[in-house]
DNA sequence: AGATAAACGGAGTGGTGACTTCGAATATAT
DNA sequence: ATATATTCGAAGTCACCACTCCGTTTATCT
Protein backbone atom coordinates (compact mmCIF):
# COMPACT_ATOMS: atom_id res chain seq x y z
CA UNK A 1 0.00 0.00 0.00
CA UNK A 2 1.00 3.57 -0.62
CA UNK A 3 1.95 5.91 1.99
CA UNK A 4 -0.40 7.96 1.09
CA UNK A 5 -3.23 5.61 0.89
CA UNK A 6 -2.18 4.18 4.39
CA UNK A 7 -2.23 7.52 5.90
CA UNK A 8 -5.41 8.20 4.61
CA UNK A 9 -6.30 4.93 6.23
CA UNK A 10 -5.40 6.25 9.13
CA UNK A 11 -7.45 9.12 9.37
CA UNK A 12 -10.80 7.73 7.91
CA UNK A 13 -10.50 5.61 10.97
CA UNK A 14 -9.66 8.28 13.63
CA UNK A 15 -12.87 10.23 12.06
CA UNK A 16 -15.60 7.42 12.06
CA UNK A 17 -14.85 7.00 15.51
CA UNK A 18 -15.21 10.38 15.98
CA UNK A 19 -18.09 11.65 14.25
CA UNK A 20 -19.80 7.90 14.87
CA UNK A 21 -19.21 8.04 18.30
CA UNK A 22 -21.50 11.44 18.51
CA UNK A 23 -24.04 10.15 16.02
CA UNK A 24 -24.39 6.82 15.36
CA UNK A 25 -26.95 7.28 12.26
CA UNK A 26 -23.88 9.87 10.81
CA UNK A 27 -23.43 9.33 7.25
CA UNK A 28 -20.57 8.39 5.22
CA UNK A 29 -20.63 12.18 4.08
CA UNK A 30 -19.56 13.37 7.37
CA UNK A 31 -16.88 10.93 8.05
CA UNK A 32 -15.10 12.11 4.67
CA UNK A 33 -15.44 15.39 5.31
CA UNK A 34 -14.42 14.90 8.94
CA UNK A 35 -11.47 13.02 7.54
CA UNK A 36 -10.62 16.00 4.79
CA UNK A 37 -10.67 12.90 2.02
CA UNK A 38 -13.50 12.86 -0.91
CA UNK A 39 -16.32 10.15 -0.40
CA UNK A 40 -14.53 7.39 -2.68
CA UNK A 41 -11.88 7.61 -0.65
CA UNK A 42 -13.87 6.12 2.13
CA UNK A 43 -15.80 3.63 0.10
CA UNK A 44 -12.16 2.64 -1.81
CA UNK A 45 -10.57 1.64 2.08
CA UNK A 46 -14.04 0.49 3.23
CA UNK A 47 -16.67 -1.21 0.29
CA UNK A 48 -19.50 -0.91 1.97
CA UNK A 49 -20.60 1.22 5.40
CA UNK A 50 -20.93 -1.88 7.63
CA UNK A 51 -17.49 -2.59 6.84
CA UNK A 52 -16.22 0.65 8.52
CA UNK A 53 -18.48 0.63 11.58
CA UNK A 54 -17.08 -3.16 12.03
CA UNK A 55 -13.49 -1.48 11.80
CA UNK A 56 -14.31 0.92 14.12
CA UNK A 57 -15.73 -1.65 16.86
CA UNK A 58 -12.97 -4.10 16.55
CA UNK A 59 -10.49 -0.84 17.08
CA UNK A 60 -12.48 0.15 20.43
CA UNK A 61 -13.00 -3.66 21.22
CA UNK A 62 -9.35 -4.27 21.41
CA UNK A 63 -8.63 -1.13 22.81
CA UNK A 64 -10.94 -2.50 25.94
CA UNK A 65 -8.97 -6.07 25.90
CA UNK A 66 -5.54 -3.94 25.97
CA UNK A 67 -6.92 -1.91 29.13
CA UNK A 68 -8.30 -5.33 30.92
CA UNK A 69 -4.88 -6.88 30.48
CA UNK A 70 -3.01 -3.59 31.25
CA UNK A 71 -5.50 -3.46 35.16
CA UNK A 72 -4.67 -7.47 35.61
CA UNK A 73 -1.12 -6.74 35.77
CA UNK A 74 -0.75 -3.29 37.70
CA UNK A 75 -3.97 -3.81 40.73
CA UNK A 76 -5.21 -6.06 42.85
CA UNK A 77 -8.10 -8.22 41.08
CA UNK A 78 -10.48 -6.84 42.99
CA UNK A 79 -9.78 -3.05 42.47
CA UNK A 80 -8.40 -4.54 38.58
CA UNK A 81 -12.08 -5.50 37.90
CA UNK A 82 -14.03 -2.66 39.45
CA UNK A 83 -11.82 -0.12 37.90
CA UNK A 84 -12.30 -1.71 34.71
CA UNK A 85 -15.89 -1.75 35.42
CA UNK A 86 -16.42 1.87 35.91
CA UNK A 87 -13.94 3.14 33.29
CA UNK A 88 -16.09 1.23 30.49
CA UNK A 89 -19.04 2.80 31.61
CA UNK A 90 -17.46 6.34 32.04
CA UNK A 91 -16.60 6.32 28.75
CA UNK A 92 -19.93 5.06 27.31
CA UNK A 93 -21.44 8.17 28.56
CA UNK A 94 -19.26 10.12 26.92
CA UNK A 95 -19.06 8.36 23.73
CA UNK A 96 -22.60 6.64 22.30
CA UNK A 97 -21.02 3.98 20.05
CA UNK A 98 -18.98 2.42 23.09
CA UNK A 99 -22.18 1.32 23.89
CA UNK A 100 -23.18 0.13 20.57
CA UNK A 101 -19.97 -1.64 20.35
CA UNK A 102 -20.36 -3.47 23.07
CA UNK A 103 -24.14 -4.34 22.86
CA UNK A 104 -23.46 -5.09 18.59
CA UNK A 105 -20.11 -7.53 20.01
CA UNK A 106 -22.40 -10.54 20.90
CA UNK A 107 -24.58 -10.26 17.41
CA UNK A 108 -22.15 -8.59 14.77
CA UNK A 109 -21.48 -10.66 11.90
CA UNK A 110 -18.07 -9.43 11.15
CA UNK A 111 -15.40 -12.50 11.56
CA UNK A 112 -12.97 -9.91 12.79
CA UNK A 113 -15.55 -8.01 15.17
CA UNK A 114 -16.31 -10.79 16.42
CA UNK A 115 -13.28 -12.28 17.47
CA UNK A 116 -12.22 -8.83 18.78
CA UNK A 117 -15.44 -9.42 21.02
CA UNK A 118 -14.53 -12.55 22.24
CA UNK A 119 -11.34 -11.63 23.05
CA UNK A 120 -12.37 -8.72 25.22
CA UNK A 121 -14.73 -10.67 27.06
CA UNK A 122 -12.66 -12.90 27.63
CA UNK A 123 -10.41 -10.85 29.70
CA UNK A 124 -12.99 -9.63 31.23
CA UNK A 125 -14.09 -12.80 32.33
CA UNK A 126 -10.37 -13.33 33.49
CA UNK A 127 -10.36 -9.88 35.88
CA UNK A 128 -13.42 -11.61 37.42
CA UNK A 129 -12.49 -14.87 38.75
CA UNK A 130 -9.21 -13.48 39.63
CA UNK A 131 -11.42 -10.95 41.61
CA UNK A 132 -13.40 -13.67 43.15
CA UNK A 133 -10.64 -15.52 44.24
CA UNK A 134 -9.43 -12.85 45.99
CA UNK A 135 -13.05 -12.21 47.53
CA UNK A 136 -13.71 -8.90 46.19
CA UNK A 137 -16.53 -10.75 44.27
CA UNK A 138 -19.28 -12.82 45.16
CA UNK A 139 -18.23 -16.39 43.63
CA UNK A 140 -22.25 -17.03 42.49
CA UNK A 141 -22.48 -14.46 40.41
CA UNK A 142 -21.53 -15.98 37.30
CA UNK A 143 -19.90 -14.65 33.82
CA UNK A 144 -23.11 -13.86 31.85
CA UNK A 145 -25.10 -11.67 34.36
CA UNK A 146 -21.78 -9.69 35.32
CA UNK A 147 -21.58 -8.92 31.73
CA UNK A 148 -25.08 -8.17 30.85
CA UNK A 149 -24.69 -5.27 34.38
CA UNK A 150 -21.79 -4.00 32.21
CA UNK A 151 -23.47 -3.51 28.97
CA UNK A 152 -26.95 -2.26 30.42
CA UNK A 153 -24.95 0.24 32.73
CA UNK A 154 -22.79 1.84 29.78
CA UNK A 155 -26.11 1.57 27.64
CA UNK A 156 -28.20 3.00 30.75
CA UNK A 157 -25.28 5.65 31.77
CA UNK A 158 -25.72 6.47 27.79
CA UNK A 159 -28.75 6.59 26.89
CA UNK A 160 -30.01 8.74 30.38
CA UNK A 161 -26.91 11.46 29.82
CA UNK A 162 -26.16 10.88 33.60
CA UNK A 163 -24.69 13.59 35.83
CA UNK A 164 -21.20 11.92 36.49
CA UNK A 165 -22.70 12.30 40.34
CA UNK A 166 -25.87 9.82 39.77
CA UNK A 167 -23.64 7.31 37.67
CA UNK A 168 -21.29 7.00 40.50
CA UNK A 169 -24.05 6.42 43.01
CA UNK A 170 -26.02 4.56 40.62
CA UNK A 171 -22.04 2.09 39.48
CA UNK A 172 -22.25 1.86 44.21
CA UNK A 173 -25.66 0.24 43.72
CA UNK A 174 -24.36 -2.01 41.20
CA UNK A 175 -21.02 -2.90 43.42
CA UNK A 176 -23.07 -3.46 46.60
CA UNK A 177 -24.80 -6.46 44.61
CA UNK A 178 -21.64 -7.71 43.61
CA UNK A 179 -19.62 -7.51 47.02
CA UNK A 180 -19.80 -11.41 48.85
CA UNK A 181 -22.10 -11.13 51.75
CA UNK A 182 -19.92 -9.78 55.03
CA UNK B 1 -64.51 12.77 14.30
CA UNK B 2 -66.45 10.25 11.90
CA UNK B 3 -66.27 6.19 13.35
CA UNK B 4 -64.19 4.78 10.54
CA UNK B 5 -62.37 7.55 11.82
CA UNK B 6 -61.63 6.86 14.94
CA UNK B 7 -61.44 3.14 13.75
CA UNK B 8 -58.74 3.63 11.82
CA UNK B 9 -56.78 6.14 14.54
CA UNK B 10 -57.05 3.42 16.93
CA UNK B 11 -55.88 0.59 14.02
CA UNK B 12 -52.78 2.49 13.31
CA UNK B 13 -51.33 3.30 16.62
CA UNK B 14 -51.74 -0.34 17.70
CA UNK B 15 -49.61 -1.08 14.12
CA UNK B 16 -47.38 1.40 15.14
CA UNK B 17 -46.83 -0.29 18.33
CA UNK B 18 -46.24 -3.23 16.87
CA UNK B 19 -44.23 -2.09 14.06
CA UNK B 20 -42.03 0.03 16.10
CA UNK B 21 -41.77 -2.45 18.94
CA UNK B 22 -40.22 -4.77 16.53
CA UNK B 23 -38.12 -2.32 14.26
CA UNK B 24 -37.11 1.12 15.55
CA UNK B 25 -36.23 2.21 12.37
CA UNK B 26 -39.58 1.22 10.42
CA UNK B 27 -40.80 3.70 7.78
CA UNK B 28 -44.47 5.25 7.64
CA UNK B 29 -45.18 2.80 4.93
CA UNK B 30 -45.09 -0.33 6.87
CA UNK B 31 -46.95 1.28 9.47
CA UNK B 32 -49.77 2.19 7.39
CA UNK B 33 -49.73 -1.37 5.77
CA UNK B 34 -49.41 -3.74 8.95
CA UNK B 35 -52.72 -1.13 9.51
CA UNK B 36 -54.90 -1.65 6.54
CA UNK B 37 -54.42 1.83 5.96
CA UNK B 38 -53.33 3.84 2.80
CA UNK B 39 -50.04 6.40 3.46
CA UNK B 40 -52.10 9.21 3.44
CA UNK B 41 -54.49 8.31 6.42
CA UNK B 42 -51.78 7.62 8.49
CA UNK B 43 -50.47 11.64 7.89
CA UNK B 44 -53.80 12.93 7.99
CA UNK B 45 -54.18 11.49 11.87
CA UNK B 46 -50.42 12.05 12.83
CA UNK B 47 -48.92 14.62 10.38
CA UNK B 48 -45.39 14.00 10.99
CA UNK B 49 -43.86 10.72 11.95
CA UNK B 50 -42.35 12.50 15.12
CA UNK B 51 -45.98 12.70 16.64
CA UNK B 52 -46.90 9.25 15.80
CA UNK B 53 -43.76 8.15 17.78
CA UNK B 54 -44.72 10.44 20.44
CA UNK B 55 -48.53 8.71 20.35
CA UNK B 56 -46.98 5.10 20.65
CA UNK B 57 -44.58 6.59 23.34
CA UNK B 58 -47.22 8.67 25.39
CA UNK B 59 -49.57 5.68 25.36
CA UNK B 60 -47.09 3.42 26.90
CA UNK B 61 -45.74 5.55 29.83
CA UNK B 62 -49.32 6.22 30.98
CA UNK B 63 -49.82 2.13 30.77
CA UNK B 64 -46.31 1.88 32.77
CA UNK B 65 -47.50 4.52 35.53
CA UNK B 66 -51.23 3.06 35.35
CA UNK B 67 -49.05 -0.72 36.19
CA UNK B 68 -47.20 1.21 39.17
CA UNK B 69 -50.36 2.67 40.65
CA UNK B 70 -52.34 -1.14 40.50
CA UNK B 71 -49.21 -2.65 42.48
CA UNK B 72 -49.25 -0.08 44.79
CA UNK B 73 -52.92 -0.52 45.54
CA UNK B 74 -52.06 -4.33 45.85
CA UNK B 75 -49.30 -5.69 46.82
CA UNK B 76 -47.06 -5.23 50.03
CA UNK B 77 -44.79 -1.88 49.31
CA UNK B 78 -41.29 -4.22 48.66
CA UNK B 79 -42.94 -6.84 46.43
CA UNK B 80 -44.63 -3.57 44.43
CA UNK B 81 -41.21 -2.34 44.09
CA UNK B 82 -39.33 -5.27 42.74
CA UNK B 83 -42.59 -6.93 40.92
CA UNK B 84 -42.88 -3.32 38.57
CA UNK B 85 -39.03 -3.41 38.33
CA UNK B 86 -38.62 -7.02 36.96
CA UNK B 87 -41.88 -6.14 35.12
CA UNK B 88 -40.63 -2.88 33.21
CA UNK B 89 -36.80 -4.90 32.58
CA UNK B 90 -39.02 -8.31 30.95
CA UNK B 91 -41.86 -6.52 28.40
CA UNK B 92 -38.18 -4.00 27.45
CA UNK B 93 -36.33 -7.31 26.57
CA UNK B 94 -39.36 -8.42 24.34
CA UNK B 95 -40.18 -4.92 23.02
CA UNK B 96 -37.32 -2.88 22.46
CA UNK B 97 -39.14 0.76 22.38
CA UNK B 98 -40.23 0.59 25.60
CA UNK B 99 -36.45 1.01 27.01
CA UNK B 100 -36.21 3.47 24.05
CA UNK B 101 -39.65 5.39 25.24
CA UNK B 102 -37.95 5.31 28.95
CA UNK B 103 -34.97 7.27 27.09
CA UNK B 104 -36.58 9.12 25.57
CA UNK B 105 -39.23 10.17 28.27
CA UNK B 106 -36.45 12.74 29.90
CA UNK B 107 -35.44 14.22 26.61
CA UNK B 108 -38.41 13.89 24.42
CA UNK B 109 -39.78 17.84 23.20
CA UNK B 110 -43.87 16.65 22.77
CA UNK B 111 -45.58 18.24 25.80
CA UNK B 112 -47.99 15.50 26.18
CA UNK B 113 -45.10 12.85 26.40
CA UNK B 114 -42.97 14.80 28.58
CA UNK B 115 -46.08 14.66 30.83
CA UNK B 116 -46.93 11.10 30.16
CA UNK B 117 -42.88 10.63 31.35
CA UNK B 118 -43.21 12.83 34.43
CA UNK B 119 -46.44 10.58 35.99
CA UNK B 120 -44.79 7.72 35.20
CA UNK B 121 -41.45 8.25 37.36
CA UNK B 122 -43.61 9.72 39.78
CA UNK B 123 -45.81 6.69 40.27
CA UNK B 124 -42.41 4.86 40.30
CA UNK B 125 -40.96 7.18 42.84
CA UNK B 126 -44.10 6.41 44.75
CA UNK B 127 -43.16 2.73 44.93
CA UNK B 128 -39.34 3.37 45.87
CA UNK B 129 -39.76 5.85 48.92
CA UNK B 130 -43.37 3.27 49.96
CA UNK B 131 -40.96 -0.28 50.10
CA UNK B 132 -38.00 2.11 51.74
CA UNK B 133 -40.37 3.09 54.61
CA UNK B 134 -41.16 -0.37 54.80
CA UNK B 135 -37.52 -1.25 55.39
CA UNK B 136 -37.51 -3.15 51.86
CA UNK B 137 -35.10 -1.43 49.72
CA UNK B 138 -31.84 0.86 51.82
CA UNK B 139 -32.96 4.22 52.70
CA UNK B 140 -29.72 5.74 51.12
CA UNK B 141 -30.21 5.34 47.77
CA UNK B 142 -32.10 7.67 45.68
CA UNK B 143 -34.60 8.19 43.04
CA UNK B 144 -32.38 8.95 40.60
CA UNK B 145 -29.82 6.44 40.68
CA UNK B 146 -32.31 3.64 40.87
CA UNK B 147 -34.28 4.87 38.09
CA UNK B 148 -30.73 4.85 36.29
CA UNK B 149 -31.03 1.50 37.00
CA UNK B 150 -33.92 0.41 35.64
CA UNK B 151 -33.29 1.77 32.60
CA UNK B 152 -30.05 0.30 31.95
CA UNK B 153 -31.42 -3.05 32.70
CA UNK B 154 -33.96 -2.49 30.54
CA UNK B 155 -31.46 -1.06 27.80
CA UNK B 156 -28.91 -4.06 28.86
CA UNK B 157 -31.72 -6.67 28.41
CA UNK B 158 -33.21 -5.43 25.02
CA UNK B 159 -30.10 -4.61 23.41
CA UNK B 160 -28.25 -8.14 24.51
CA UNK B 161 -30.69 -10.07 23.81
CA UNK B 162 -30.41 -11.70 27.43
CA UNK B 163 -32.22 -15.20 27.97
CA UNK B 164 -34.77 -14.98 30.80
CA UNK B 165 -32.56 -16.93 32.89
CA UNK B 166 -29.19 -14.78 32.74
CA UNK B 167 -31.97 -11.73 32.98
CA UNK B 168 -33.29 -12.93 36.70
CA UNK B 169 -29.78 -13.43 37.81
CA UNK B 170 -28.61 -9.75 36.93
CA UNK B 171 -31.72 -8.44 38.49
CA UNK B 172 -31.07 -10.36 41.56
CA UNK B 173 -27.50 -9.26 41.61
CA UNK B 174 -29.22 -5.70 41.35
CA UNK B 175 -31.54 -6.37 43.82
CA UNK B 176 -29.10 -7.62 46.65
CA UNK B 177 -27.42 -4.13 45.79
CA UNK B 178 -30.82 -1.87 46.27
CA UNK B 179 -31.62 -4.27 49.56
CA UNK B 180 -30.68 -2.65 53.01
CA UNK B 181 -27.29 -4.26 54.74
CA UNK B 182 -28.75 -7.04 57.27
C1' DA C 1 -82.93 7.68 -0.55
C1' DG C 2 -80.21 11.71 -1.58
C1' DA C 3 -77.15 15.29 -0.34
C1' DT C 4 -72.90 16.59 1.56
C1' DA C 5 -69.13 16.90 4.37
C1' DA C 6 -65.64 14.04 6.00
C1' DA C 7 -62.34 10.51 5.26
C1' DC C 8 -59.92 7.44 2.18
C1' DG C 9 -55.95 5.60 -0.85
C1' DG C 10 -52.64 5.57 -4.43
C1' DA C 11 -49.72 8.05 -7.29
C1' DG C 12 -46.75 11.65 -7.03
C1' DT C 13 -42.54 14.99 -5.16
C1' DG C 14 -38.27 16.35 -3.08
C1' DG C 15 -34.51 15.37 -0.41
C1' DT C 16 -31.10 12.30 1.52
C1' DG C 17 -27.77 8.79 1.71
C1' DA C 18 -25.19 4.64 0.11
C1' DC C 19 -22.40 3.51 -3.48
C1' DT C 20 -20.01 4.19 -8.60
C1' DT C 21 -17.56 6.29 -12.40
C1' DC C 22 -13.88 8.38 -14.53
C1' DG C 23 -10.71 12.00 -15.57
C1' DA C 24 -7.04 14.45 -12.72
C1' DA C 25 -3.33 14.19 -9.49
C1' DT C 26 0.61 12.07 -7.18
C1' DA C 27 3.84 8.67 -5.16
C1' DT C 28 7.43 5.71 -6.40
C1' DA C 29 10.78 3.18 -9.56
C1' DT C 30 14.15 3.81 -12.95
C1' DA D 1 13.03 13.83 -14.86
C1' DT D 2 9.80 10.72 -16.71
C1' DA D 3 6.82 6.90 -16.90
C1' DT D 4 3.23 4.45 -14.88
C1' DA D 5 0.57 2.38 -11.72
C1' DT D 6 -1.92 3.68 -7.84
C1' DT D 7 -4.87 6.72 -5.42
C1' DC D 8 -7.66 10.68 -5.34
C1' DG D 9 -12.29 13.45 -5.42
C1' DA D 10 -16.38 15.72 -7.69
C1' DA D 11 -20.26 14.67 -9.93
C1' DG D 12 -23.11 11.41 -10.79
C1' DT D 13 -26.87 7.09 -10.13
C1' DC D 14 -30.33 4.69 -7.71
C1' DA D 15 -33.26 3.39 -4.00
C1' DC D 16 -35.80 4.72 -0.08
C1' DC D 17 -38.56 7.54 2.80
C1' DA D 18 -41.24 11.41 4.75
C1' DC D 19 -44.82 13.93 3.22
C1' DT D 20 -48.63 15.99 -0.42
C1' DC D 21 -52.40 16.12 -4.00
C1' DC D 22 -56.57 15.00 -5.65
C1' DG D 23 -60.16 12.14 -7.54
C1' DT D 24 -63.07 8.54 -5.29
C1' DT D 25 -65.61 6.47 -1.57
C1' DT D 26 -68.38 6.38 2.55
C1' DA D 27 -70.62 7.75 6.95
C1' DT D 28 -74.15 10.42 8.66
C1' DC D 29 -78.10 13.69 8.61
C1' DT D 30 -82.60 14.82 6.91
Amino acid sequence: MRADARDNRARIMTAADDVFGRSPSASTDDVARQAGVGIATVFRHFPTKTELLEAVLTLRLERLRERARELSGDAAPGKAFYEFFTQVVSESASKLAIAEALTAAGAVVGAEAQEAGRGMRSAFNDLLTAAQRAGAVRTDAEFPEVYALLIGASRGATAAKLEPAVRDRMLNLIYDGLKPYS
